[in-house]
DNA sequence: AACGTTCATGAGAATCATTCTCGCACAGTT
DNA sequence: AACTGTGCGAGAATGATTCTCATGAACGTT
């Protein structure tokens, strides 16, 4: 009680199960799910626990080190992520991603945020869509 | 059998439970969870149960006589909406919405999902922030 | 290198939103 | 009124995420 705050939730230890964990968001392309996460580093034999899976997720995301996108599900997903701010392009069949940066969303959505007075101000935009591949694939069946 | 399929899941049965549920969609500005919304039904003695508030919700959702946005939690809420494409712009203090038309997003979005050869785009965008009247009642105590 | 403090870990329990199950009730039809 | 199909609701089931707490690893100090 009487012990002073511990500053910020800054630098935390490195360890063996956070490395594993970059190291699986690192060998992957697209976003994943905590469970999905969870699983991959049961497969390589890094074991990490799902609690611990979760905690560091988040500690990740705090610091900016890797995107959360929830799918439709509601399910958060994760991915390593380059720091700016940017949004992403993803394709609703296969998962691909790429990256967008400089949409005009960031000025559009602090204008009109000032114009209803609203502060301090954040904004999430995400685009679907069905990648070439996908299209191509899917269309010969029609 | 041999009867036609009823067109579409467009009109179904209009019940008390229903009407409630648009009723209390109607009286309420913001963004509800389910749960939010079975809690006033109950409050206000038109119980009707989870179950059904989910049911009903998820096909007033498809028929586009609502509007679903995922919480910073991942909870889905639901709000009676203009059926026009929009978006929202949230106080995360007290949930107040506005309504925003005319978003740049809309061509953006389809310009570089052009470039990227992705097809058939959809696009999800929430604009978040603290509203003037949430602002003042926080800037006093700091 | 050994020690003690502090923080991260992990197994499993707990939470919580959402969905499913299935018997019952009711609307519209004959 | 009897029939038939559809909506309802209580509670169970599911599944992701968080919490608990005892154990173990990392770090600074001797």
């Amino acid at each position: 009680m009487t012990r002073p705050e511990p500053a910020e939730a800054a630098s935390r230890r490195p360890t063996r199960q956070r490395s594993a964990l970059l190291a699986v968001l690192s060998d992957t392309d697209g976003f994943r799910s905590a469970q999905e996460l969870h699983a991959l580093l049961r497969a390589r034999g890094d074991g990490v626990g799902l609690a611990t899976v979760y905690r560091t997720l988040q500690a990740l995301t705090d610091q900016g080190q890797v995107d959360v996108v929830r799918n439709a599900d509601g399910e958060a997903t994760y991915r390593r992520c380059s720091t700016a701010h940017h949004h992403h392009l993803m394709c609703r069949s296969c998962g691909r991603t790429v990256e967008l940066a400089d949409s005009p969303v960031e000025r559009w959505a602090a204008r009109v945020a000032d114009q209803h007075g609203f502060a301090d101000v954040q904004h999430q935009l995400e685009v679907f869509g069905t990648c070439a591949a996908c299209a191509a694939a899917r269309e010969p069946q029609r």
